[in-house]
DNA sequence: CGCCCTTGTTTCGCGGCACGAAACAAACTT
DNA sequence: AAGTTTGTTTCGTGCCGCGAAACAAGGGCG
């Protein structure tokens, strides 16, 4: 980010990196805990975390002394630099695709056999959707990944698809052999249906953003709605444009 | 809250009140409304606002000059002191039910003819749940809304429940007649389900949680987790245990 | 085209308030 | 019962955050 200590003012940034230590650690913590692993004096930080409680930010646990996120508030742990950087390029595309077809609109970035949502632009209506920045889903059950792995040779989608298929719904294709068929079929349009198969009742369709240097994608953008509106028309419709806008975004930027 | 000055930094809460002001007005805002809005200085707001940016819990877009919520974060709008109140007596019963059970626990208040979430005590494993504080859903279509039905006169519950009641599922009640047949099936037992009626895959037990002077209910608690895992026996041990540990909640201490 | 008004950014010097050491109070361990 | 750790409160100092004002860019209007 940007650091031009002109502007910082200090309590502010220490109360937030307060609240990412309540974050990162994923559940209740102690003043002490809380002082010690942002390197406040415990003064500071019981002060900075009273200020919290009383807007709302904070919770705090009177019977055991503990602190935790605010029943209010959802924070996803800080992203990486390079993913920040990446959604920085993606994001016109995504918004001119929120426009046109007014649904979900994710970006996806791969980490090993899982894609991690990086950036949501969704339809006003829910928090609910904002707040899955940073959480995860296989590979092979969304769209996102699909698409990702139309663009790694067959070796290596061998040993990155693991051998027993973890199903996340019902429709989750846990067949290698049928998902390899699907994988055929979807390279021939550049683009990869969900249906239904990582969460009831939502249908989504991806297609990758090349890579810099033309091989192997790291990053997926996908479109994703409830089961009713998306009919398969629709869907390939969307794949269509997917894979126009996709094709033309460069992410050489973000890689220095 | 509490608001003993003594220790709150006004930076800290300054800074918190400019988050909220962007949760309030769900959409970009310029440094001028922002500043306008919470009272503070130009110069002030642009400070924290800098800082929070730098710290990710704020997003500027530089071709418009406009700041959001960042990515990374989900505020939902404050609730009001009642909720407050209430939230805070019924958590520890909420507490033993999500160990007891290790299913997520809910907290609904009625607003006209919707419930409001302002608890939720998870099963740890999600973020997206806490997120939902502060949402609504329609009485009808969910297990907290028809136990709080259950407590009302049969002519409120006919003018509370719409002419049309909106189908969030396909299995959703819509129904005038099957849904007063549910009601009074449900009245014996002192417990409502709902089936996959509000979200695909999810079923859901509630037990509406005791008015004050022993009239209408405007609150209860629920159990909800994935189909797979919540048999009809499951929902019916749960709901017992529900009526049991609501009937002993006294909300009287909400009301002053 | 040029003027004015609004909006964002930067500077600067003053004063108040946030800081943290230290004292105090509880709760828990030994 | 003494000792240790944790949370809360006090208090005086100095630093840093404050906001007026100056500066820089647009953008709209005549």
């Amino acid at each position: 980010m940007s650091l031009d200590r002109r502007y910082v003012v200090t309590p502010v940034h220490k109360s937030m990196q307060l609240l990412d230590a309540l974050v990162a650690s994923k559940g209740p913590m102690s003043l002490s805990d809380l002082a010690a692993c942002t390197a406040l004096p415990k003064t500071t930080a019981f002060r900075y975390l009273y200020t919290l409680r009383a807007s709302g930010f904070v919770r705090y646990d009177e019977r055991t002394k503990h602190y935790l996120i605010g029943p209010r508030v959802a924070v996803a742990p800080p992203l990486p630099d390079r993913a920040e950087r990446i959604r920085e390029i993606a994001q016109p595309a995504m918004r001119r695709l929120q426009r046109q077809f007014n649904e979900t609109v994710n970006l996806g970035l791969r980490d090993g056999a899982e894609i991690v949502y990086i950036d949501m632009v969704g339809t006003t209506r829910l928090l609910h959707a904002e707040a899955k920045i940073g959480t995860r889903d296989p590979l092979h059950s969304t769209a996102l990944g699909k698409a990702i792995l139309l663009t790694l040779g067959p070796s290596e989608v061998d040993h990155t698809v693991p051998r027993r298929m973890a199903a996340r719904t019902p429709h989750t294709i846990t067949n290698r052999e049928r998902f390899l068929d699907e994988l055929a079929k979807s390279a021939e349009r550049n683009y990869a249906f969900d249906i239904e198969e990582n969460e009831l009742g939502a249908r989504c369709v991806a297609a990758a953003i090349g890579a810099p240097g033309g091989g192997a994608a790291i990053a997926a953008i996908s479109i994703s709605g409830p089961s009713q509106l998306m009919s398969m028309e629709t869907l390939e419709h969307m794949g269509r444009v997917l894979v126009r806008t996709t094709s033309v975004i460069d992410l050489a930027a973000a890689f220095r």
